[in-house]
DNA sequence: TTTGAATTTACCCTAACGGGTAAGTGACGG
DNA sequence: CCGTCACTTACCCGTTAGGGTAAATTCAAA
């Protein structure tokens, strides 16, 4: 099953598909929630997932597929991506992640892996994914604090909108920059963009 | 001419603009470089080219291409864009700018628009172009300090980078803050990151 | 139950930031 | 030749940010 939001994308990728024998296409989507309704009427053995889809997230399909049926097998494909994206979704049980730039053979390559059980990550993936699990997860307050200083708030607007003093704040701040080992706000707020720790928009 | 760095889209898009009786898929390439001589030896009446392509930019291409064929209609095709990325574009010469989940029937007609000589813009595409119009340009210098800014650079340390002191460091950031309408230092990051002024990385 | 992490607040103090104002230079175009 | 603009520097002054330290509360996990 292909979920992805760009039809000509879709319609390349089954094509790719469709030319190795052992592979077949049994349903393609665009829609966030018809993906679920797809999933639960064709069965398929692979599903390739992109991240950026309209509505609902990849993440969340991902979820919600494999809420309902665990042994679901997903491969997350997307274009770009952070850190916490591969992070978020290997979290959320896919099975693999490519990069849509990835060749043909290791395309089918991957389908075959995941079909058969297997957990692969190119190398690259791999090596990014370590670099997050390095990284301290932030609570749930400290989140609402950068998430505040990435919109360029000052410690004095963040204690008003979270309703906290300002030291309070202050105390966030601090620990977000030795968690993201940083010096001062604007790069904290740089690297939550760079990791996607924070969304714009 | 179909230029795009991702086989799979590029296949899917050959497919959707072939289905068109007359419309027709005269060269494709993931090259930069390449790009070029294809362009020499088919001459196709029309381009659509992606703007994230490794090597080479999209514009680059775009104004190479038409420094040599000042008739050359490009169309931009893109997945993600800034504001300035939709005004570099634009000023490199593109006929049109589309974004990469447009529906075929725009698509095509917007192919054979430009085709016969029209420049026509998608209204969210227009209306972001005229919000960067509406934006001051940035000097030389004041980019440049913009740039260390959005490293996390301070004063001090951008005032050493660029060999000059601190206050006249301080008087570009004043221009820059007016220039883009932010309050500090941390929402000019952001914001020139928002609109494509910087790229991270 | 106790340990630990998250959350909260406070105080002190120094360094950095940012607004306002003024002014000198060189270059480029009308 | 003169105006404009980019670039440069300087000084004053108030606000903000950020480091260090300490401590109370709550809540969940060991």
């Amino acid at each position: 099953m292909l979920v992805d939001d760009h039809p000509a994308f879709r319609k390349g990728m089954a094509a790719l598909i469709e030319s190795e024998t052992d592979l077949r296409v049994v349903a393609e989507t665009g829609n966030g929630s018809e993906a679920l309704d797809l999933f639960r009427r064709t069965r398929p053995d692979v599903v390739l997932m992109d991240l950026r889809l309209p509505q609902m997230g990849g993440v969340e399909i991902t979820m919600a597929i494999r809420k309902d049926y665990p042994d679901a097998r997903v491969i997350v494909l997307t274009t770009f991506d952070t850190d916490e994206d591969i992070y978020r979704a290997m979290q959320s049980g896919a099975k693999s992640f490519l990069l849509k730039d990835t060749s043909e053979e290791e395309l089918s390559a991957t389908i075959r892996a995941v079909h058969a059980g297997q957990q692969t990550l190119p190398p690259k993936v791999a090596e990014r994914l370590a670099a997050r699990e390095e990284r301290a997860d932030l609570s749930e307050r400290e989140l609402q604090v950068l998430q505040l200083l990435t919109k360029g708030r000052s410690n004095k607007e963040i204690a008003s909108a979270l309703t906290v003093s300002e030291d309070t704040v202050k105390a966030h701040i601090k620990h977000v920059f030795t968690k993201l080992d940083v010096q001062d706000r604007t790069e904290a707020a740089i690297t939550a963009i760079r990791f996607g720790i924070v969304h714009l928009d």
